[in-house]
DNA sequence: AAAAAAC
């Protein structure tokens, strides 16, 4: 069988995306990149039908990606592929456009859904959802979204009228299985989007319950941004005969991407991320928090000067996840404080800025964060505040990502050093004073060396630029920082143990109820039978799971920024 | 170390 495809995916083809993934705004004048003077194919020339070809036509696109021009013919076909590429390569495009076209041709009984597509977040599922509505256009074809954090009964009686695509997050639609809403077994078109992040996120046993419960004759496209060998093994396992389509990642730190690091202490790290963004010319932009109760805390402290802002993070209601991200994406936000639930797959037209509150733990995950800004050949910039700790973290993104990332001071504060140590092991201390902490760290080490591997080689050359020492314009008054000193040393509770500062009083909160409303100010002395010395343990599991924006605890940026 | 995902 001849390949239906030229060869030669240039690599250059991050330049000029002519369908991205979900993007808001077209932009037709975006012409693909003018040295690619190859002749380069239509969407007609796929073999696509003429109602999907006017729904594309009619957004504006003329010339599909590297990965639509290989994958559509060959899923028009009714094969199997295996794509190695990442949003903003035009991958959703090219498994929606044939598959409507295959579905196209008949209707979906009821609780049968006629295809399935996984994906890793609900928020990824949505996107997609829009990708079908938006090509679906002219045909009569029905979707359902089946994740959690929404109403099942909904859900379920869109999968009694029957649907022919069913975009699904693992967990959900499990548990609509077990419920009896759900019959997989003429379920012919199988997409799982995502793969290595459905393998980090520890939901393969889902998809491998999932694949178990569709028929054997069935067509399979499976993506994945990397092919790590166990990717591989599921690869081997879910696919027949598949056609590999690899399309270079953009994501190799796209050029259109400025990059800049800024190390600031801890507890600078707020008010050097306000002076940047009021420094730039921010049009929207992410920011992405380590821990979601950090987003949380960002987000209170942006609100309150006045910023336009909005959080996301998986612990927040499912409509305000997904109406913070439609207000983010129409502009009524211009920024968005949110956690890796955003690093990846979401694509957000012309970002302007990322800036990184917390270096990722993950050096990947930096790459991801960066990619949603400077895309589609525009311009971006990507700032990353860095505190002493973050040094070896900061090393493995140089290290991966093959350059430095170029200093920056921040006007008006102080210019700090790396730590000596790795911020891991002392976890415990994140929070602590940054004082307290320099001192520390200037303590002699023996202590905590013996037993430990041994740290990282100093690397010499980019580590230590010489820095201006720049001293604060406005004094900062050193708070005491209750709160934060309770949380990260709980064997002494400090002293004083019922002083009141200043928040609403108590019954102006109605979330603060029962069980949650010992979380600051009660928390430490009333612990029945422990006296001053509670375990550190037991104090982090007091804390209630889940919160949200509405109910985040205010203490943090109270008490640091009154 | 943390994030995501089911009631």
């Amino acid at each position: 069988m001849p390949e239906p495809d030229e060869p030669g995916p240039a690599p250059a083809e991050a330049s000029g995306p002519v369908v991205t993934d979900a993007e808001p705004e077209p932009a037709p004048d975006e012409a693909p990149a003018p040295e690619e003077a190859e002749p380069e194919p239509t969407f007609s020339a796929l073999g696509l039908s003429e109602p999907l070809l006017r729904a594309v036509a009619e957004k504006g696109y003329t010339h599909p990606t590297p990965i639509q021009q290989q994958a559509i013919p060959w899923v028009l076909m009714g094969r199997d592929l295996l794509g190695c590429a990442q949003t903003g390569t035009g991958k959703t495009a090219g498994f929606t456009l044939p598959m409507l076209d295959i579905l196209s041709g008949s209707r979906a009984r009821a609780r049968m859904p006629r295809s399935l597509i996984l994906e890793p977040t609900r928020e990824l599922a949505l996107q997609v959802a829009d990708n079908f509505v938006l090509y679906g256009k002219y045909l009569k074809l029905t979707h359902a979204l089946i994740i959690g954090g929404e109403s099942m009964s909904d859900q379920k009686d869109l999968l009694m009228r029957g649907v022919d695509v069913l975009i699904a997050t693992p967990g959900r639609l499990i548990d609509m299985f077990e419920r009896g809403g759900l019959l997989l077994t003429d379920t012919r078109v199988l997409v799982i989007d995502e793969a290595d992040r459905m393998l980090d996120m520890g939901f393969i046993p889902d998809v491998e319950r999932i694949v178990s419960l569709l028929p054997k004759n069935r067509q399979t496209l499976f993506f994945s941004a990397t092919m790590a060998p166990e990717i591989r093994r599921l690869a081997d396992a879910f696919l027949q005969n598949p056609k590999e389509v690899t399309v270079s990642k953009p994501a190799t730190v796209a050029t259109t991407i400025t990059e800049r690091l800024a190390l600031v202490s801890e507890h600078d790290k707020r008010e050097a991320l306000r002076r940047l963004i009021r420094q730039e010319d921010v049009q929207n932009a992410l920011i992405f928090c380590n821990r979601k109760r950090d987003v949380d805390i960002l987000y209170k402290s942006l609100t309150k000067h006045q910023f336009s802002v909005g959080a996301l993070h998986g612990d927040m209601a499912q409509s305000t996840r997904f109406a913070t991200l439609e207000k983010f994406k129409a502009g009524e936000i211009r920024l968005l404080c949110c956690s890796d639930v955003a690093a990846r797959g979401i694509d957000i037209g012309g970002l302007s800025h990322v800036f990184n509150f917390d270096v990722p733990h993950h050096a990947e995950d930096y790459v991801h964060r960066i990619g949603r800004t400077g895309r589609a050949g525009r311009e971006g910039r990507a700032f990353t505040l860095a505190s002493p700790e973050d040094r070896f973290v900061v090393e493995a993104i140089e290290k991966l990502t093959g350059h430095p990332i170029p200093r920056i001071p921040v006007e008006g504060l102080d210019v700090v050093e790396w730590a000596e140590s790795d911020g891991r092991r002392r976890r415990g201390r994140k929070a602590a004073p940054a004082a307290k902490r320099a001192k520390e760290e200037a303590a002699p080490k023996a202590a905590r060396a013996g037993g430990r591997r041994k740290a990282a080689e100093p690397k010499p050359a980019e580590a230590k630029q010489p820095q201006p020492e720049i001293r604060a314009v406005e004094a900062v008054a050193p708070e005491p920082r209750r709160a934060e000193t309770r949380r990260t040393e709980p064997k002494r509770i400090p002293e004083p143990r019922y002083e009141r500062p200043l928040r609403p009083e108590r019954g102006t909160r109605p979330e603060r109820e029962g069980r949650d409303r010992r979380r600051d100010d009660d928390l430490g002395p009333a612990v029945v039978g422990f006296g001053p010395d509670i375990p550190a343990f037991m104090l982090v599991a007091a804390r209630p799971r889940r919160q949200h924006a509405a109910t985040a605890d205010l203490t943090a940026v109270e008490e640091t920024e009154a």
